[in-house]
DNA sequence: CGGCGACTGTACCGGAGGTACAGTGACCGG
DNA sequence: CCGGTCACTGTACCTCCGGTACAGTCGCCG
């Protein structure tokens, strides 16, 4: 249970495993990720990695529950500083889609990547799990922004008529669209320029032009 | 030159890998297509593979300038329609973009997914070569609806204050960050909605709300 | 002192990509 | 008819990687 004092360094074995592969899947592709150079970085031996994590799946599951984990914690706090800062529902949001724009622009290299899209396009390398995995954490953003546009609906009637859980789905696939074009083009700061044309629609939307 | 009889079958050789190896590589990634059972689909040996293509990169790479030149062709028709449909650059577009909404929404299974994403998440597979033929296909893009929103705008001052380089990219970030959706989700009209939302955005920056 | 958690080491397997190279049959120009 | 080239086939071989199977080790905890 490893409790206070680690066997080796300050983190777990298992954690340092989860940090090294995430950087280089992110950087490389989860095939292309060997897990010789993970072992190699954790310094354990490759039967270590095994004890850890039965194959590779494992890995990618592990991987993807802490980092969906992640992301949800910080886009919490970034609507939830956002709604700090306003009382209502839209302009709440409105700031967080500000801080949101402001932290990606100010993340030294591009967005990290998003893993869900990672893996979407290797799915099939993984089983049915990994999967639902994905899809619960891409539709949990859709309930709660929809909730949140539910609300703000009842206070700002909608200037142009949309579906409130196609808007949802739009800032899903403004980000890891943002993010894609953001690797392909090299350029960092086009994924804060791609939330804040979003953060422009949803005030067009709800406040008008 | 193989000019009018083709040893084999009607298409040549080199296509049929080319088909085999696309549909595989969309429904399963790159990584997890063997050279194996391409030769298999194409009922040629191994080194038929090898004679063709000197290694898996320059598949990717063969794959890829066609699957980008296909896409130019059928986006310039849709949008060469649109135009043909009424003489006005701004509803010329918007036609265009129905049309587009609709030929995704009449797609059997979801949009087959784009190898340009697929590609961008794998990218240290591949060589400088492809990255570059990616990045162009991008850029490309950026810079024909760059030039149809300076048209539109002279004509229509834009209602809401955008960058429209920013305008452009958006389109292909919809469209990538769609399919992702689409595919993670298994909502085969996913896409055609959120390439329905950004004409709607379209709409209210060119014409108002 | 005994057991368990966290490993290490060794050996082995199959599949995938890739190389090397010799051979073969159809067709084509001279 | 002959020689060459195109489009392959077949065989052999190499490496890397994921994965399996264990047997052994070392430190800590009850």
């Amino acid at each position: 249970m490893s409790s206070l004092l680690a066997t080796r360094k300050d983190s777990t074995t298992r954690d340092r495993l989860l940090d090294l592969a995430e950087t280089a899947i992110l950087q490389k592709s989860f095939a292309a990720t060997s897990i010789e150079e993970l072992v190699a970085g954790a310094e354990i031996s490759r039967s270590g990695f095994f004890y850890h994590f039965k194959d590779k799946g494992q890995l990618a599951k592990a991987l993807l529950l802490r980092y969906v984990e992640r992301d949800r914690a910080i886009l919490d706090d970034i609507f939830a500083r956002g709604d700090a800062l306003n009382d209502d529902p839209l302009h709440g949001f409105l700031v967080g889609l500000r801080l949101f724009a402001e932290m990606t622009a100010s993340l030294p290299e591009a967005y990290p990547g998003c893993l869900v899209a990672a893996i979407c396009y290797q799915e099939q390398l993984f089983d049915r799990e990994i999967r639902a995995i994905n899809r619960d954490a891409v539709l949990a953003w859709r309930t709660r922004f929809r909730a949140r546009f539910d609300r703000i609906a009842a206070l700002y009637p909608p200037r142009i008529e949309v579906d409130l859980d196609d808007l949802a789905d739009m800032a899903s696939a403004i980000v890891d669209g943002g993010i894609t074009l953001s690797k392909t083009l090299r350029e960092p700061l086009l994924l804060s320029r791609q939330v804040t044309l979003y953060r422009a629609f949803i005030r067009a939307v709800f406040l008008g032009g």
